[in-house]
DNA sequence: TTGTGTTTTATTGCCTCC
DNA sequence: GGAGGCAATAAAACACAA
């Protein structure tokens, strides 16, 4: 238990409820004013500021004994001593509110950060992927190798580029689903279209024409970001049939301008707070 | 000196616990 | 039902620029 004398440095104080008033030098003229101005507010003494925050650090709440020692000690009304610690807690909460405002604004950035960073690792490899299967595709155009809809390269159009796909989502939703709690169902959501992708059987040529799940829609638009339309039509049969068929695969469930499955620009905005700043 | 913003002391009303 | 806690608020005291 912190007592006034302790510090005070061992010297009682004897001075009264509010600042500046002075009993050694200033004497009854004071005392008078103290007594007539009783209506009004008064401040604590430095000394009994500084005795009842060390008791606040103490304990920050009052028992009813040590609330009538306090204010013995002090020379106060024990309902002053309940209210300045009323108060005080009032303060302290407040602080205590800023710090965790503080500290999960730096986590928030933090995430953030990490985030942007893994999306632009996902853009740079799908750019790659892209641009290294139109290289195989010409030579294969140059070397002859097309015979009805079959080609060597199937087989890189299909699991390869599905599966780094399949990943690089996978990445990103596991910190969606760490780091926002708030969004539980869009997570699914997600997490669903990523399940389709995996659990859904790579294209197929059939009569020389891709067959496909919706999910492959992927694909598609990668080709259509990274390739121009006169690009496209130059392509041999089967390749243009991937374009000309995923054309007419039902795009309900991810509507028009999406980058990836199902994670379009517009849902970045619901899925992730920070894009509203 | 004065206007203005901030801090401190105190009140009120509501809620919870025993 | 009384005591004590909290949030919201009032009002006095204080700090400070103009």
């Amino acid at each position: 238990m912190v007592s006034f004398e302790d510090v005070q440095g061992g010297k009682r104080c004897n001075r009264s409820f509010f600042t500046g008033f002075d009993l050694d030098e200033n004497g009854d003229d004071e005392m008078d004013e103290y007594f007539h101005q009783s209506e009004k507010k008064r401040r604590l003494s430095v000394d009994q500021v500084q005795f009842l925050e060390k008791s606040f650090e103490v304990e920050n709440k009052l028992e009813p004994d040590r609330k009538i020692k306090i204010a013995k000690d002090l020379g106060l009304q024990p309902r002053q001593v309940a209210i300045w610690f009323q108060n005080r807690r009032a303060r302290w909460k407040t602080k205590q509110l800023e710090k965790d405002y503080e500290s999960l604004n730096d986590s928030y950035e933090s995430l953030k950060t990490d985030y942007d960073n893994i999306l632009k690792e996902k853009e740079r490899l799908q750019a790659e992927v892209a641009s290294l299967t139109e290289k195989v595709i010409a030579k294969e155009k140059q070397e002859g190798k097309f015979k009805h809809g079959e080609s060597e390269t199937k087989e890189l159009l299909q699991k390869p580029l599905l599966n780094s796909v399949s990943e690089g989502e996978g990445s990103k939703l596991s910190i969606v689903d760490a780091s926002n709690n708030n969004n539980n169902n869009k997570v699914e959501d997600i997490s669903s279209a990523r399940s389709d992708i995996l659990d859904c059987d790579s294209p197929r040529y059939t009569d020389g024409v891709l067959e496909t799940c919706d999910s492959s829609y992927v694909f598609e638009h990668e080709y259509q970001s990274d390739l121009s339309q006169d690009e496209e039509d130059n392509l041999l049969p089967p390749y243009n049939n991937i374009f000309t068929k995923l054309e007419d695969v039902n795009y309900s469930d991810p509507p028009h301008g999406s980058s990836s499955f199902g994670f379009q620009e517009e849902d970045h905005h619901t899925l992730w707070p920070w894009s509203n700043y």
